[in-house]
DNA sequence: AGCAGTCATGATTACGTAGTCACAACCGGT
DNA sequence: ACCGGTTGTGACTACGTAATCATGACTGCT
């Protein structure tokens, strides 16, 4: 049924061992017999068993990515890392947070997949440890784990909402509120680390009551914002730090709803500048995180870690520089 | 280095064949040997290859998933399709549309996947002709090909445009303009002859100058609203038809910036119902397409194709009905 | 002309699993 | 006690490729 190199072989009048190195272009085989295996395996429209290969050369070509396929932030990682390790000859196999981590870690040592990259790790996942335990190549982006010291490639999460702090408190608010994502991940904590530490530092405290926490969606921007307003005038905060854009355009909805100007009323800064930052009815002031550059990096990195340029031991902890992005959702406080 | 069953074997003093029986959950193991093996399994931290399982069984439990991975639509699609085929034992492999068909056919044919479903067919494509020769089994989602007539699941485009030139005729609106997609898309090409046949039945005509074309992004709604709009007032159009969300967020953006108010100057309509669709400062009317429903749909199709539940001879064409989804963005013309 | 060395190719094997077949032990019926 | 049938397990092999090893032909040097 299926055509094997054997039959490619029986064809062209040589052995499989002949075929398999023409087709790969392996030099010694002289121009004449390549000539005759190429029309052989073109007439019987052969097309090499990966399924063999694999086996045979204990490879797959293939990296798992590990990702949170419902959210954007994530979406956005996939084409560069695509592409990037593409550009190596390896493929992309998306594995999507589900069920636990049991799972997981099976799926990614069953010899399926030559390494790894983990977009969605938690601060006390054991999967890391576990897989570097197990000499799977791999590397964590935008978040890593606690639980083991191990490649990462992220954002200055800390410094980007430093930068936050030290614009609004700069603008002269002293009530500052701050919508934050969920406190198992190093993104949320060190954006929330970096924000209330700086903005304390400059003189204004962000009590816990201020900080509203949730999932890096819509909603919690939304609720966040909602809560954190509902009080009396004067206590209110005039100024909210969201901890990823789309926390922030769910508050800049929410704010519209409550009848609030953005930023006479309030001010309202982002984080990661999503592409939507910057359309004309957001014009969110935020903070760039290099996610294309970011994500083309841990391919690469992963691409190194498999092919042995960079030993497995000799750890990499990537920091990718970040940018404030001033646009028109923060200003000085009124009344 | 690797643990492989007969290393259970030998710590079990079975033999390999009756570890691969046990581990599978063979009925005829006896329940004192599978406890043996099971422990020298654990023991080792043994993890069945894929590998070697994919050549036994010439089945790889994979499925590549071809899409555009620049395109939030269909990032959409890639969660329920994955959790659809999760249920089935089955795993993802993205592939996105890069390069030639030629490398795609290969990489699709090498045995590494059980099955493709297609999302980005164009209409001239022979890729589906040609994996329809070799058996690949493959369902087209969203799009199709017209080169070959092959399983499809696909939304009712032609009923949903012409829903929408109803209600922009009976709003009241006899110069219309549409900004569509690309010409070589199935979508397209229902979409913009649904809705122009439509409107010219109920008296109105659209005429090709007045149908802005483009990829289906926000650069196309934003410059083909301009394109369109700049002419003399009294031939402008008063509703312009989008061909889908994103080129209709692109198309409010440019109204607001042309200072042109919606629906009061010109009524805007979309198609798909994006989740930003709905966000409080877009409020768009458009079409509701069940892409949910759809891309499980497709997942379901595509396992029941490979596991002979459904002939591949049986060919299966899946339209979804679509829903027009009335919000603020539609209305009579002024003036 | 003889011999070491090179070169193209064929024969054989490994990769790790699952399936086929064989077999030994045991069972119950007569 | 003998025999057909069942049951649990082992031995062996297929899957399709790439790598290793072997071989025979040819080259060039003396």
């Amino acid at each position: 049924m299926t055509v094997t190199s054997h039959d490619v072989a029986r064809l062209a009048g040589v052995s499989q061992a002949t075929v398999s190195r023409a087709l790969r272009g392996d030099a010694r085989v002289q121009p004449h017999t390549l000539a005759k295996v190429r029309e052989a395996a073109a007439a019987l429209g052969y097309v090499p068993s990966q399924l063999g290969r694999n086996l045979s050369t204990r490879a797959t070509h293939q990296i798992a990515m590990v990702a949170d396929v419902d959210n954007t932030l994530y979406h956005q990682l996939i084409a560069p890392i695509h592409d990037q390790l593409l550009a190596h000859g390896y493929r992309m196999a998306l594995f999507a947070e589900r069920g636990d981590e049991t799972s997981q870690y099976e799926r990614l040592l069953d010899r399926s997949v030559d390494g790894a990259i983990l977009t969605t790790t938690r601060l006390r996942s054991s999967l890391p440890y576990d897989l570097s335990k197990r000499d799977l190549p791999f590397v964590q982006l935008t978040r890593f784990s606690d639980v083991v010291d191990w490649h990462h490639v992220v954002a200055d999460n800390a410094a980007g909402a430093a930068a936050v702090a030290r614009l609004l408190v700069n603008c002269g608010h002293s009530r500052i509120g701050a919508v934050v994502g969920p406190s198992d991940t190093s993104t949320a904590r060190d954006r929330e680390s970096g924000f209330r530490t700086t903005a304390e530092d400059l003189g204004v405290v962000v009590p816990s009551r201020s900080v509203h926490r949730g999932e890096y969606n819509y909603e919690t921007g939304s609720k966040g914002f909602r809560a954190l307003l509902d009080t009396a005038p004067n206590q209110r905060p005039t100024a909210i730090f969201c901890a990823n854009d789309l926390i922030a355009v769910g508050a800049l909805h929410a704010a519209a709803e409550l009848g609030l100007r953005v930023p006479h009323d309030v001010s309202i800064v982002g984080f990661d500048d999503l592409e939507m930052a910057g359309w004309p009815n957001f014009e969110l002031t935020t903070v760039r995180v290099p996610r294309e550059q970011m994500a083309r990096h841990a391919a690469e990195l992963l691409v190194q870690l498999i092919d042995g340029t960079v030993p497995a031991g000799d750890i990499q902890r990537l920091v990718h520089p970040v940018e404030l992005v001033l646009r028109r959702t923060h200003g000085p406080p009124h009344g």
